[in-house]
DNA sequence: ACACAGAACGGAAGCGCTTCCATTCCCAAA
DNA sequence: TTTGGGAATGGAAGCGCTTCCGTTCTGTGT
């Protein structure tokens, strides 16, 4: 009795299946050097005992931990969510555990990045879509391993992301081509973030100029993310002299803060406003939301694959910054401006 | 130069500090049993290197992985997203890692309980919100370790939930007080999982029996979670002859979904149809939708509470089962019965 | 018949820690 | 002054594995 209550070790394996503890590391691994039939016996015992090796101990003697450490920062929201679940898919498939950090607000962030407690616990690191600080990044070189970046351009790290300047041009190209002029942009940033330059806003900057339109920095508004903040800023927006006909929000759940406010002034979407946002989240096709559609799961898979290929080869992967295409979903909110009445 | 590519060991710290493993051992760990003058030499050196403990060695030696399990399905939803963040933030807090596991699809599932990738790599493991069958739980026995569940009533474990049926009475309650009895339910079910009887299902039918309505099969349809899946339900529910005054869905996605098809079938809500979910959702806010509050956070973290007490105490914490309280919002969904035309 | 190359195998050393036990040291109590 | 006793400390053993090296055992070529 007493007995069966301790754990089994490999030793013990060893000595029911008639075998050496070498013999019994080879067999249960299914490294070479063990005679087919050797092997078999040794799983046997293994299996009838419910016997799995212990990966700490194995991967202590191997020098390796078979653990992939992921940063991510609001795991609640469907862009980060749907990113980790992609990676973690991929992850497993591989035979890797994921440690999951979040680093959401500043605290946690800043605790992150003090303490690493990362170190010694993976083999690698994904950054999961957030912009990581030269100060960070000095920090992060003590983990002394892989870095990976999902779903933000990093070019200090192999990643898989989108263009955000393209997705921005794809929303407000669209409007442009629809006849608006008086397009207005709700900017969103992350309050928990460091302001950096944005592609989505350089788009519509860039944009509107190779449209020749002039800017009006009233049509521009900056927000902090989610759909309340957006309906906030659509109400300033709104409250001006010059109404848009048009509206470019950083992201979905911004547009449909701002599609609330858009209503509830007594407009219609899309006959007096048209709105566009960009990620194509799930919400947009029930919000009959026009949008650009970035591809998340991919972007997960892709960064995931990295982060094999980096495993496997020593050798950093040829491919090492991958850019995913984003394409414009035409829905009922967007339609041609409006004649002036 | 070659010495300095070799990860440093406590032994190395022990020599520099000038004294024996024991000792750095017991200061690095804040164990008592060392003077003050020597432990801050111990950590001055540590510091002076970034070294710290190898926590696969001294989990090894000490008979613990400092890791709990999230045994979770479909990370990327705000209900299951908004779960963990709360837990790992609690976990993280109390030095705990987390390790990740997606149950999502029916595959993953099998393999989960079939393999056990959690086997001897954690000291506890969280169920995120999903019903454990039989079968399953059998198999979690090997893990070994305390097990909680988050967001789901299981008897077996100790849990942190609410009620789901109190939810349901919340909801259809409110629509009956609004002098409704034409009250169509959008029961939703996950695919992925395992069919069971819901109390928001039953909610639903005892509701009515207790307000003396009489129950009308034809405004009960079911359908698959998420909000185009509430849409098409919500289509069958208007395709036929008699018209529900008031819709009770199960979540507020899937009234989401709903709110589409009636307002594009051009009835206006609450007008015509009141609506009413459950969970609110970031999203309810934005559709002005009626709903029931759950309070996710606090489930999660109460969750994480359970292990962390379990994990202290070997004996079961007092409070096994937290069922945390739901409440009504009532926004613009939901309105007195129109009158008969 | 013999030699020899491989394959299969056993076991010791070592991965980086914790913990226990034995030892030393110091100070208060008598 | 002597004597316990507790605090501080060093170091060996052991956590459960991998891996290397030396040994044994085949079978093959001649």
């Amino acid at each position: 009795m007493a007995a069966s209550q301790r754990n089994l070790t490999i030793a013990d394996i060893a000595r029911l299946a008639g075998v050496g503890v070498g013999t019994a590391s080879r067999a249960l691994n299914n490294a070479p050097g063990v005679a087919a039939a050797t092997r078999k016996r040794v799983l046997a015992v293994a299996d009838q005992h419910a016997y799995v090796i212990s990966p700490d101990a194995s991967g202590l003697a191997a020098g390796r931990t078979g653990r992939i450490g992921l940063v991510v920062p609001h795991i609640d929201r469907w862009f980060f969510g749907t990113m980790v679940g992609a990676i973690v898919s991929v992850l497993r498939a591989a035979g890797l555990d994921v440690l999951l950090y979040d680093v959401g607000d500043l605290d946690d962030r800043r605790e992150f990045f003090e303490h690493l407690p990362a170190r010694k616990k993976v083999d690698a690191v994904v950054v999961v879509a957030f912009p990581v600080e030269e100060a960070e990044r000095q920090r992060l070189t003590l983990l002394g391993v892989h870095i990976v970046a999902a779903g933000g351009q990093h070019a200090v790290y192999p990643h898989a992301c989108i263009d955000d300047y393209l997705a921005g041009r794809q929303a407000v190209d669209h409007l442009i081509s629809l006849g608006h002029r008086a397009i207005a942009m709700i900017e969103a940033v992350d309050p928990e973030q460091p302001v950096r330059p944005s592609g989505r806003t350089a788009a519509y900057h860039r944009a509107l100029a190779d449209a020749g339109i002039a800017p009006d920095p009233h049509l521009v508004v900056t927000t902090n993310w989610g759909g309340v903040n957006g309906a906030e800023a659509m109400a300033r927006l709104l409250s001006q002299s010059r109404r848009p006909t048009a509206v470019y929000a950083h992201s979905d759940e911004v547009a449909a803060g701002a599609m609330r406010t858009i209503r509830r002034t007594g407009l219609r979407i899309p006959e007096d406003i048209s709105i566009v946002g960009i990620d194509d989240h799930p919400m947009a096709e029930l919000l009959d939301l026009t949008t650009v559609h970035q591809p998340v799961d991919e972007q997960g898979r892709a960064a995931a694959g990295l982060v094999l290929d980096l495993l496997r080869n020593d050798t950093p992967p040829v491919d090492q910054a991958i850019t995913l295409p984003t394409h414009l979903v035409v829905r009922r909110s967007t339609t041609s401006v409006p004649p002036i009445p």
